[in-house]
DNA sequence: ATTATATTTCGCCAATTGGCATATGTCAAT
DNA sequence: ATTGACATATGCCAATTGGCGAAATATAAT
C-alpha cells in the first residue's frame, strides 16, 4: 500500500522512472544502483543517500540539484521558475510538475487545468 | 586510512570554523550536530549525509549547494542561478496552465500529476 | 606547579544504508 | 495448465552514520 504522505520522492521516482521508460533493472544497470534497493526507495522503505541520488539523477533525467531539492537535501532557493513570464512572480509551478506537465499535449494540459477547477467547486460546495 | 585522500572536505570544513572562529561545540550548537560527530568529519573518520551538510552550511558560511559540490555530492557544474532549466526545452509548458498551476498549494499541484498518471494509467488499460 | 576550565578525541552502541541471493509475482507463448 | 522469461519484493548481513558520555589534551588563572 502506498504508505505514508511522506514519500514523495519515492513517487516522483516511480513516476519518472515509468515514464521514460525504464525497469528497475535497467536502471540499475544506468546508475549503479542495486534494483532491490532502488525498489525499496521508490516504495519509501530506504532513504536514498547523496551518493545513490548523484547515481540516479542523469539517467532519470533530472539534474542533480534538481533531484536534492525533491529529496529535501537542498533548500528550494532556486529562482528558476522566475523566468520569462511575470505571471509566475507571486507563486511558484514546482520544477517537477511543470517537467511533467511538459510533456504532454495542450489538450492535455488544459484538461487538467478543467479538472483541477472541477475539483475546486465541488469542493467549495461543501464548506 | 586514508587520512589524506578525501579529507579534503574535513580541511575544508575546520579551516572555515576556525577561521570564523568558531569552536566544535559553538558549531554543534548553531548546527544541532554533535561536536564528536564534527570533529570525526573535521579529521576524516566518519563522512557526512546530506542531512548534516545541510545543517552546517549556512553556520559556517556556506551555500548549500556550495558543500555539497565541496563534498562531491554535486557535480561542479552549477547552471542553478543561470536562467531556465534545460528540462523545459524539448517540450512546451502551456503559460496560462502554468500560471493557474502556479497559484496552488505545492500538494496539490503534485496531486494534480497524481491524477493525471491515474488517468493515464486507466486510458493504457483499454488500449 | 596546580588547580580549574574549556576544547577535542575516543569508546561504545542504536539505527540506517545498500548489496547479494532468493522468493514472489506477472505475463506471454506453447 | 505449464513452462520460461522477466520484473519486483524480501531476508539477511556487512559497513557506516551519528549521538552520548567519558577520557584526554589544551588553555588560563591563581
Amino acid at each position: 500500500m502506498d504508505t505514508n504522505y511522506k514519500n514523495h520522492l519515492g513517487r516522483i521516482i516511480k513516476q519518472q522512472r515509468i515514464s521514460l521508460p525504464l525497469t528497475l533493472q535497467e536502471l540499475a544497470a544506468k546508475s549503479n544502483v542495486s534494483a532491490s534497493h532502488l525498489g525499496r526507495i521508490e516504495r519509501g522503505e530506504r532513504f536514498p543517500s547523496a551518493h545513490i541520488l548523484q547515481r540516479i539523477a542523469k539517467p532519470l533525467g533530472f539534474e542533480e540539484d534538481e533531484l536534492f531539492t525533491l529529496a529535501g537535501y537542498l533548500s528550494p532557493q532556486s529562482p528558476m521558475v522566475s523566468e520569462q513570464s511575470p505571471a509566475y512572480s507571486g507563486d511558484r509551478l514546482d520544477p517537477y510538475v511543470a517537467r511533467i506537465l511538459a510533456q504532454e499535449p495542450l489538450e492535455i494540459q488544459r484538461a487538467v487545468i478543467g479538472i483541477l477547477a472541477i475539483l475546486q467547486s465541488i469542493a467549495k460546495s461543501k464548506s
